[in-house]
DNA sequence: TCTAGAATTGAACATTCGTTCAAGTTAGTG
DNA sequence: CACTAACTTGAACGAATGTTCAATTCTAGA
């Protein structure tokens, strides 16, 4: 069954609201600013969501439902710690203003008690995933620690991460 | 020499944006969320900062001084090692607040070029400090990566960091 | 086919926004 | 002391904000 009106137009606003932050960061993110970008009327937005920060939740929810998936689906390659290192480093290359964007939700929903479930959902599918490759709770937690570091790092730095040089410390972690 | 008036209005808006960084985040500072903050008139912002960019950049070189002043002091104690790790975990319990409020500039910086400089002295100066402690160029990176990453994932989490547990993992990595 | 409820939309509201301007005050220098 | 440049401040501007309301269109189920 196809999604109805309501929902498809929810996720029209939903993806121009993600769109918005990779351009101009959550601040942008107005009633105005969002519908315009999915050539809707303005009153969409208020019709859709009870709030601006309604729509942000939905975004990152969204945004954390993708990056799951594409967790999930390491999870079942062949060879798991290079088919992670790869995907991190390609998705920060190709990526990078949807990374921007993921990474401000993120910290968003740190002061935003109804977003934490959602900005959860990207931590616990992390450590599910590591911790099919050992079962040191503590190595787990650095793994992930490091990966969400190395990336915040690589925004803010500029630099590209090195896709063998994060496979080698991953798998020196485990 | 004291600074003169100019200075000390530009210092005190400069904390008022902190200030508000912290309570409301990056989207709550206005002219004039500032401005009454520091209990100066509406005008005030606009005539000391070129646009509130400027302002923001201003706020995250303050914050990127101060936390650089805090790497090198943990660089002449007796055991760095664990200084940084108990400053780190103590600095989450005691300003979680200060710290949301550091990494959303911190990563605000990641689309806003004459950000970077300032983001980077955070970088940097964890880099150097980290580099005293082995010849390693890799281990550096990969502690560095892991420092950045527990404390975004522990803001995100709720759930604090254990010094011993981030003593131990440093200890590991180097 | 008819209809009740969901969805859409344009007009309009009070607020708040960044910014400008001119008048005023202060502090340092000659 | 006088003077100049830096600083301060109140008023006001057009533009953009979130939100409400009533009128309209659409669609699924009886």
């Amino acid at each position: 069954m196809s999604p109805g009106r309501g929902e498809r137009t929810r996720r029209a606003l939903v993806l121009a609201a993600l769109a918005i932050i990779e351009r101009e960061g959550i601040c942008g993110v107005t009633h105005r600013n969002v519908t315009r970008a999915a050539g809707l009327p303005a009153t969409s937005a208020a019709y859709h969501f009870d709030s601006i920060n309604d729509l942000l939740e939905q975004a990152l929810m969204w945004a954390d439902g993708q990056a799951v998936e594409a967790l999930v689906a390491i999870g079942t390659a062949p060879n798991p710690v290079a088919a992670l290192s790869t995907w991190l480093a390609r998705d920060f290359r190709q990526e990078r203003p949807r990374l921007i964007a993921e990474y401000e939700l993120y910290l968003y929903a740190a002061r935003t008690p109804s977003m934490l479930p959602s900005a959860n959902g990207w931590l616990t599918g992390l450590d599910a995933l590591v911790s099919t490759w050992t079962a040191d709770r503590r190595a787990v937690r650095t793994v992930c620690a490091y990966i969400d570091g190395l990336l915040l790092q690589a925004l803010v730095s500029g630099e590209a991460p090195d896709p063998e040089e994060l496979e080698a410390a991953i798998r020196d972690l485990l």
